[in-house]
DNA sequence: CTGTTAGCGCGTTCAC
DNA sequence: GTGAACGCGCTAACAG
């Protein structure tokens, strides 16, 4: 198995399955793709053909060919999230259905990283482009519009999109529970957030936080929102140090993540109760967050639609069928134990 | 944006870079691909003219010319599972690292879709093949070694890999588990597990536990072994199942997933203790297992090991060099307050 | 319904 | 160090 790798592998290709079926080239390349612009009779002995000597079609010749392609690329800050990972497995399946294929690569936050994995999808032909980032390094926005490329974006709803979006206001949503836990009765509402730098997610975020503030009429107090390390021990730490400052501190929202997971468990270490010393609120529906005790409440982001979403708004594109610019999916409050 | 896909785009091409340098199409080839051989001042012409005119090579093209694809196609039962995900996560970088691509996958345990995810890659030409199934259909075996394409088997040790082996024993985990909680006193030791039926991993884990009742000179009772869903509640359901049934039950081996998690938090609604009403163990050594209160005992699978060290077999397959063909990676128990 | 001709954009091979 | 011819495996566009 291991050798020989010097001869040159030729494979099997188009032509061997036509002399074994006893047509042209293109009339097997027609029965492939194509199985109604044939007679039954043709069909029947190239499939038998194709079976027989065990033909898989070369796609890139296909591609290069027909200057087609089958293949999608989708970029995610992490591959190893949960909340990204629901969304890929959504966007391959549906991909997946239709005959077309996904790949993947991951930003790390970075632009700079984000520009070179754009660059590797456009080398590879890709027929579309899937982003969760809505930034974009210049380079990078000047490439898409230049080759064209169908582009979704779903990590946050923006106005003006490179191409379409497909998502949720990370603004409203952050407003939104920061106004439910004012209108519970909690008057001292922490924020805690991945850090800010390079992250506009979480800056629209840290915006609309402070927009429910204002609108419940809170006095501002900027010391009570802090940033932290992602996981559970990020959102333990958040924690000490919010209540070691702020003692009077009754509710935490926290924006990102399984945060406020790691801040119940170091309360249970502590003996404290939740929420009647000190309220917990999350962003985004894990499972996990309907498994501890108590149950926590959060923001339920449709990461599911939204990958079915964006990959259906794709094909249409591919299709010519015309589509909205912007589709905001919304999000919903669940109201839970902890708040 | 929308509109105009009726018209052929060319895009731009090598012989345009090689118009603008003033030099052949084979020059700016070997520039890009082989900058040495190239004059230094040649080398800044072509370079310059790239820049300038947004080239991006069509890496399609190149393949289908050249014979050679920088893809690898990457299958793994689920995507969106943090087992997995920290795999793939691991192989991404180290193939980004090289230059390479990935593509993704999920199989859900059937055969037959990782046939026919097998097939689409093969169709892509992909360079290599990492599978974390090592069952595959008898015609996915046929494809794989009539195509000769590397291939790298990750989910379990085997002794016969299709091709090569990067893993751990499943057996070997499971039963040093099973005998480690024996050696600290528990007599009625459960097992719970997911779904044996097709999923040749859990039936292994399954064997490597019996095995370990063995050893350990413990009576066999089959029915301290259930089967439950994947999940957090899966977990609860099976706690209550197996100690409404057996009471005398003093330790349970969760040999899957989150589910030991989903358990103790059952414990935790009841206000049973652990470790001394029931002791819980679990598979792999997801993050969450070393916050919950009390932490979880479990096996540390090196996931993120295996990831990279198939990576760089498959690296080396492609550059000619020899490979043992089976690597064990190992496995390492973490004791916690939960045994 | 089927075949023929002519490329797709690039790398290989060999000349210069 | 550089260039010309040729072909990779397939499909578009026509002709029959």
């Amino acid at each position: 198995m291991q050798g020989n790798r010097k001869s040159v592998k030729t494979g099997v290709r188009m032509q061997d399955v036509a002399a074994r079926a006893g047509v042209s080239v293109m009339t097997v390349s027609r029965a492939l793709s194509d199985p109604d612009k044939v007679s039954e009779e043709t069909l029947k002995r190239v499939r038998a053909a194709v079976d027989d000597i065990r033909y898989v079609p070369n796609e890139m010749a296909g591609n290069l060919s027909s200057r087609r392609s089958k293949a999608v690329g989708l970029i995610v800050p992490n591959i190893n999230n949960s909340l990204y990972s629901s969304t890929i497995q959504t966007i391959s399946t549906a991909l997946r259905e239709r005959g077309f294929h996904l790949m993947i690569a991951d930003s790390g936050l970075s632009l700079e990283n984000e520009e070179l994995a754009i660059t590797g999808f456009l080398a590879q032909r890709v027929c579309g482009l899937i982003l969760h980032n809505t930034q974009h390094t210049a380079r990078a926005r000047e490439l898409i519009s230049q080759i064209d490329v169908p582009t979704i974006e779903i990590g946050n709803l923006t106005e003006e999109p490179l191409d379409q979006c497909v998502s949720y206001s990370n603004f409203a949503a952050a407003k939104a529970m920061t106004v439910h836990l004012g209108r519970l009765g909690y008057r001292r509402i922490g924020f805690v957030s991945l850090a800010l730098r390079n992250n506009d997610r979480a800056q629209i975020r840290y915006q609309g936080y402070l927009a429910g503030i204002e609108e419940l009429g809170l006095p501002q107090d900027l010391s009570l929102a802090i940033e932290t390390e992602s996981g559970l021990q990020g959102g333990a730490d958040a924690l000490k140090r919010l209540l070691a400052s702020h003692p009077e501190t009754d509710a935490i929202f926290f924006a990102a993540d399984v945060m406020a997971v790691g801040a119940l468990f170091e309360c249970q270490r502590r003996g404290w109760k939740v929420p009647s010393r000190v309220a917990i609120a999350s962003f985004d529906d894990v499972d996990l967050l309907r498994h501890v005790v108590p149950t926590i409440t959060t923001l339920r982001i449709p990461r599911e639609e939204i990958g079915r979403r964006s990959a259906d708004m794709l094909m249409a594109r591919l299709e010519g069928r015309a589509m909205p610019k912007v589709m905001d999916l919304g999000f919903d409050i669940i109201h839970r134990e902890s708040t």
